[in-house]
RNA sequence: GGGAGUUUAGCUCAGCUGGUUCAGAGCAUCUGCCUUACAAGCAGAGGGUCACUGGUUCGAACCCAGUAACUCCCA
């Protein structure tokens, strides 16, 4: 069989990953293996496969496949989340588009459509997460809003509300005008708005004839938000701004509406920002609400839930609250109440669903209690039981969690989990899980056994999404309603979560706070927290800005493997990565190599009378390899997937290849020998090993090649089990090091003066530091193209030379050589030898550095001072050479 | 305003407990090569005041203090 003369990727990833599937490989059941485990982030129902998930789950696949390699018990989790804004959001934009208002319908055939949307996209992304290569158990694939996943939900409501721990108050919430619902602090993102600064006279109440003491009859506020002047409820003035003494104890007007409030005093109230008369508009912001409730205000709401004025404002009711802003900006002027406006920029906050300016706004809403639950979340992470990598962010976590407020899980949605509270017709409510227990509890507090069903009105409300993604890791499992069944029992705590440091509090911390409450137990070992995929120029991959590329298309194009090396080589862990092709274009080029190696080994003709010259570079690369090994893991075990794949690129690129083919390559047309051919074998088939976590699909391609002889149906790569750790022969490594130095000489003396690498030269060596150079004789020879290596006790007449190590080495050329270069060149080897050797010896005759200095390190001192001696030597020797 | 982080080659990043030939890698660049696995390649080379200023130390990219720029989080 021949092979390809370029690999394809995109026939290889088909193939194989169906071959996978049907062998079941990605499966997983409990058994008596050790089990590592990942709980797939679950990705929104709404979205399509960005950059973001491509890094996130190659990360997690790389994972998974290296635990399956390691004889673990490999399982990952796919599964969606239903993102009940988000989803409900796209819902109503589809139905809005077929001429259906979401008003219209009852929440029955709402959520039908709901339904039918979330069959027909909800799946994108794990089908794209194929082309990946992702081996998620997918039988195991889970939805938020699955039956038994609502359930869980449902029943850790009860749960903690019976504890205590769940309540329902008024508060003042981040309000979605266009999501019409509330959403948690979390949700909101703040950005700086270009705004105006509306600075507004309010007329003084008369009454105490002020105008004579005061000299002003009015003051001006400094606001930017002129619209909710009609929801004042005081001004707020400092106590100690002296500029305002006349203002205390007195009585102002609203323009416009002219109602009367009185002005307060707090000193809340920055004197020097605006005008230092401060609007309190309760209702409508956060910080005067808590300053109303300290001064017994009244609170006025002149807002619909849409965000249009409503009959409290008295003017422009049903208009929109920015609309209103342009309108009264002019009534204001046209009242000469507007004294003057000013550019201002300043934070506003904005739905992350729907991008809508949030409205703080005071409602009646279910929270739970974060206190209790914070505690023991915050110390698994201080503890070390969980690990967030890197450990930077625990700090962060650390004040999250400190300074936690309570959790405010009702949503004014349809999509989601049901708030399972029913309200009594005298507006009591009792929590239970079906209507008819909630029945019998309302016979049991009201005494009445003659209430029904039809007089309980089920809360209207869902919980967050965030309420039910916080189970998780264990409802997967099915471990909210069985906690004692054997698969929770063998996967919990699962091992590692990969996900973004974005969702830390909202998702991270919160399945702490779930696992503990439910389990006792941490839901994850580790959480390797990955950056924002950002383009070339710093800016984070967008929809708007066009700037991502589209992640299938790239797979298209540099294949499944070159794309996830491409990811992985920019991917620091924790560090935002400037992502750019080119980085698939080197993982398409590195597979390419792979693909290329395979066939010069392939194309060998075996001589079984041949013995084996190579004996020597196959005990080097082996010990190599065991060296990388040791490398990769230690990296792995810091989660720094990055150095542990470019410790593999190396070994496969530079010691594999550039060396290792080289050294053991026999010559054009030339047959190999049978045993180097067999080691090599092996040896290729470890590095395919070591390879696949990262390339799956080509290790899987080459794996099957009749090279590596006949494989059962079940002998695949993403099942066989990582080379164990052999031993390492570090003398010979080092002295193979000085080999390639003298080579890479060699190489370069030939550049230097164009000489052909077709042309063979001679080389003698003049050896004082006992490397035997007989045993590498046959390496320096194929490598440098050397046809007589010699053993000299004298230095060469007229040749070129280098030092290797510490011996010195020469090139008889059949052209003169250029004294004065050569010369010159020698000089400054020798004066940066002697600074060198002046730096060490000051070092060594430092009483100082030798009483505090640690005893391996002054020996090396000592020993680079012996080489450096040597080698000066030599250069001194080969100057006075070139001057007889 | 408060907190955290970052700053090392043109780019992206390593650099562990301060001590390995006066700081490493990959990519990019430059030079020479279509050398029979690979031009998606081979061989070689150049490139850094470790942000800045002080301090501690026999010794600092690393520890300490200050400054600057950038990023993120919270208000």
């Amino acid at each position: 069989m021949s092979i390809a003369k370029t690999y394809l990727p995109k026939e290889a990833e088909e193939k194989w990953y169906s071959y996978w599937l049907q062998h079941n490989f990605f499966r997983s059941v409990p058994d008596e293996r050790e089990p590592y485990t990942i709980v797939i982030p679950p990705p929104n129902v709404t979205g399509v496969l960005h950059m973001g998930h491509m890094l996130n789950n190659t990360i997690q696949d790389v994972l998974i496949r290296r635990a399956r390699m390691l004889g673990k018990n490999a399982c990952w989790v796919p599964g969606t989340d239903h993102a009940s804004i988000a989803t409900e959001a796209k819902v109503v934009a589809m139905l809005k588009e077929r001429g259906i208002n979401k008003k219209d319908l009852s929440r029955e055939e709402f959520l039908s459509y709901a339904w039918e949307w979330k069959e027909k996209y909800g799946g994108i992304i794990l089908e794209q997460l194929k082309k990946l290569g992702a081996s998620c158990d997918w039988e195991r694939t889970r939805f938020t809003m699955d039956d038994d996943m609502s359930e869980a939900v449902t029943d850790v409501f009860i749960r903690l509300y019976k504890k205590g721990w769940i309540y329902r108050g008024v508060r003042m919430v981040n309000w979605d005008p266009q999501g019409k619902t509330a959403v948690s602090d979390e949700e909101v993102i703040r950005k700086e708005v270009n705004q105006k600064l509306y600075y507004i006279r309010y007329a003084l109440s008369q009454e105490d004839g002020l105008s004579e003491s005061g000299g002003k009859d009015h003051l001006i506020i400094a606001t930017t938000r002129p619209e909710t002047i009609m929801a004042d409820a005081a001004i707020c003035i400092n106590p100690n701004d002296e500029r305002y003494i006349h203002l205390h104890g007195k009585k102002v007007f609203i323009p416009l509406i002219n109602r009367e409030i009185p002005v307060i005093l707090d000193d809340y109230v920055t004197m020097d920002f605006g005008t230092g008369c401060l609007k309190v508009t309760p209702a409508h912001d956060l910080n005067d609400y808590e300053l109303g409730q300290r001064h017994h205000l009244p609170v006025i709401d002149i807002l619909n839930d849409d965000g249009t004025l409503n009959e409290n404002a008295q003017i422009l009711v049903g208009e929109d609250r920015f609309a209103a802003r342009k309108k009264i900006a002019v009534l204001l002027e046209e009242a000469g109440a507007l004294e003057k406006t000013e550019d201002y920029t300043s934070q506003v906050g904005f739905s992350e669903r729907t991008n809508a300016a949030i409205e703080p706004k005071l409602s009646m809403q279910w929270f739970c209690k974060m206190q209790e639950m914070a505690k023991p979340a915050l110390d698994y992470v201080l503890n070390g039981d969980v690990k967030l990598i890197p450990d930077k962010f625990i700090n962060t976590y650390r004040h999250w969690m400190e300074n936690v407020r309570d959790w405010n899980i009702s949503r004014q949605l349809w999509w989601g989990q049901r708030i399972p509270a029913y309200y009594l017709p005298n507006g009591e409510y009792v929590i239970a899980k079906t209507i008819e227990e909630a029945l019998e509890e309302a016979k049991a507090i009201t005494q009445n056994p003659d209430i029904t069903a039809k007089d309980l009105r089920q809360e209207d409300d869902v919980v967050d999404t965030w309420f039910s993604s916080w189970l998780w890791p264990i409802s997967v499992f099915d471990g909210v309603k069985n906690p004692d069944n054997a698969e929770i029992n063998y996967y919990y705590p699962t091992n590692d979560l990969v996900t973004a440091p974005e969702i830390l509090f909202f998702w991270v911390a919160r399945m702490l706070m779930a696992g503990h409450e439910l389990r006792g137990q941490a839901p994850f070992k580790n959480v390797y927290l990955t950056g924002i995929v950002r383009d070339k120029q710093g800016r984070k991959m967008s929809k708007s800005l066009g700037n991502s590329p589209d992640p299938l298309e790239l797979i298209d194009k540099y294949g499944a493997d070159g794309v996830r090396v491409g990811m992985l080589l920019c991917s620091p862990a924790g560090n935002d990565l400037m992502f750019d092709e080119s980085y698939c274009e080197q993982g398409r080029n590195f597979f390419n190599k792979v693909w290329n190696a395979f066939k010069l080994v392939k194309g060998w003709e075996v001589n079984d009378k041949l013995s084996n010259p190579n004996a020597i570079a196959i005990e080097w690369f082996e010990s190599r390899f065991n060296q990388a090994l040791t490398e990769i893991e230690e990296n792995f075990a810091q989660y720094r997937l990055s150095e542990a794949l470019m410790a593999t690129y190396k070994l496969v690129w530079d010691d594999f290849c550039a060396w290792y083919l080289e050294m053991i390559k026999p010559a054009y047309q030339q047959p190999i020998d049978k045993e180097t051919y067999n080691r090599t074998i092996t040896l290729f088939e470890n590095i395919l090993k070591v390879l696949h976590p990262f390339m799956p699909f080509i290790t899987e391609e080459l794996w099957h090649d009749e090279l590596f002889g006949e494989r059962t149906e079940s002998d695949c790569c993403i099942v066989a089990q990582l080379p164990l750790n052999g031993q390492v022969n570090t003398q010979l490594i080092n002295e193979i090091g000085v080999i390639q130095q003298i080579i890479a000489n060699i190489r370069n003396v030939r550049n230097s003066k164009q000489i052909s690498p077709k042309e063979s030269l001679p080389l003698a060596v003049k050896a004082t530091s006992g490397i035997d150079y007989i045993k590498y004789e046959p390496i320096i020879k194929q490598l440098g193209n050397i046809d007589s290596f010699t053993h000299t006790q004298e230095q060469v007449e007229g040749a070129v030379n280098f030092i290797g190590g510490t011996d010195n080495f020469y090139i008889t050329l059949n052209i003169a050589v250029d004294k004065e270069a050569e010369q010159k060149r020698l000089e400054k080897e020798r004066d940066y030898l002697t600074g060198f050797l002046k730096s060490v010896n000051a070092k060594l005759n430092n009483e100082r550095f030798m009483a505090n200095a640690k005893p391996e390190i002054i020996e090396n001192e000592l020993k680079k001072r012996t080489d450096a001696e040597v080698k000066l030597k030599i250069v001194e020797d080969n100057l006075s050479g070139l001057a007889d």
